[in-house]
DNA sequence: GATCGCTTGAAACACATCCTCATCATCGAC
DNA sequence: GTCGATGATGAGGATGTGTTTCAAGCGATC
């Protein structure tokens, strides 16, 4: 289930935004100021955060830059281009003027979520599978499996790039910041324990072979 | 340099964005009808479309789904709620109503592009076959099929030159480097192979023998 | 220092791929 | 139409790749 992060101060909006996106699905959190917002986010670890501009404590515009590798829509009532423009060009996924369409921001919710993750964000998701790279769990409804910082390294690299086939040499390339000596011969030991975690969470093989050139992400039926 | 594909067909607006966005750096290229869209993004291949909705010959709605792996905004006068839900929830990853600041859409556009990942150059189309040579996946409408790597580079070097005639000689030249081994006997095996894969997919010979000489992509009627 | 977990290496096995050979079908020339 | 040559298809075997299991090295923790 996705995770939306509220940080605004008018309750009324807030209220309206939680009960439409509980209606859609979403796990909802609320933030009420610019520095709650930055206490909460480590916690929360939400995919996808709305954010206001007139906050007390702290403003939008300097609770932006500090959020890492989760999409952020701007949710305000500014409608200078300047603004939009700044805040687009500074980290911003996408800029939504009060008053809005409650309908239109949730298709541009979608919008967001179904893009590929950022390089540096710590979770991921692909189908029902999910990877928290910082704790290093990967999970299936519910169901959990500790890694290692190999094959993490591995499955996260795999999830970054959900559609794409990853060559072996690529994989080695990227992960050999954490393990400089692995070679091809340790990588098919990796990706065999990875799998065999993998499997016994749902049953399901989520890594496929490209016979000749790498792994790629699977989708189970 | 990124290079974005202008979709419309008024020609004032499409002169403004294009005079916009060859200052900011970026490649142009204009098409003025929807039919015309279709058969200029193979040849193309832009990182980003811009795409109005009322086009002469195919509207914009049914260019739309067309369009598989290049992040799409669309550019529109239509301000109906119901419009933009179904479009963003369409494939499109914004949309900006006309009149629009030129700035804001700039800066959509570079949120846009630096989102985007590596589009994978390595597809091919031929008609209603596509070709993933990363993947080695053929597929004609929705149905795939996995080729091998010999099967993979001959239709790549068919697809490549779509109306001539591809030689025996030329195809074991080119496809050495990865099978050196592979001679004229046995070139009649794989073309025999994947012939037997493109059938399955939809019914249809896309290799076309011609006597003497080589093959040669033919289209289906 | 012993234990545990992670990583690495080699070997066995299974399997996809590719080539060779044989057979059948098709085309062009006479 | 017949014949020779070329193209197409199928089966079998050799090669290489992928997967798994087992064992050993290494570092960290207790």
């Amino acid at each position: 289930m996705k995770h939306i992060l509220i940080i605004d101060d008018d309750v009324a909006i807030g209220d309206m935004l939680t009960e439409a996106l509980t209606l859609e699905g979403y796990r909802v959190s609320r933030a009420y100021s610019g520095t709650e917002a930055l206490l909460a986010l480590p916690q929360a670890r939400p995919d996808l955060v709305l954010l206001d501009l007139m906050l007390p404590g702290l403003a939008g515009e300097q609770v932006l830059p500090q959020i890492r590798g989760i999409p952020v829509i701007v949710v305000s009532a500014k409608v200078d281009v300047q603004d939009k423009v700044d805040l687009l060009l500074g980290g911003a996924v996408d800029y939504v003027t009060k008053p809005f369409e409650i309908r239109e921001l949730l298709a541009r919710i979608a919008v967001r979520l179904r893009q590929a993750p950022a390089p540096d964000a710590a979770r991921f998701t692909f189908g029902p599978l999910e990877l928290d790279a910082d704790t290093r769990v990967a999970s299936v409804r519910g169901a959990e499996a500790r890694l290692t910082r190999t094959e993490c390294a591995i499955l996260k690299l795999l999830m970054l790039n959900p559609t794409q086939v990853i060559t072996k040499s690529t994989i080695l390339d990227r992960i050999s910041l954490d393990t400089p000596d692995c070679t091809e011969s340790s990588l098919k030991m990796h990706v065999s324990n990875l799998r065999k975690k993998l499997r016994e969470l749902d049953g399901n093989d989520y890594i496929e072979a490209v016979w000749g050139i790498g792994f790629k992400l699977r989708a189970p039926e």
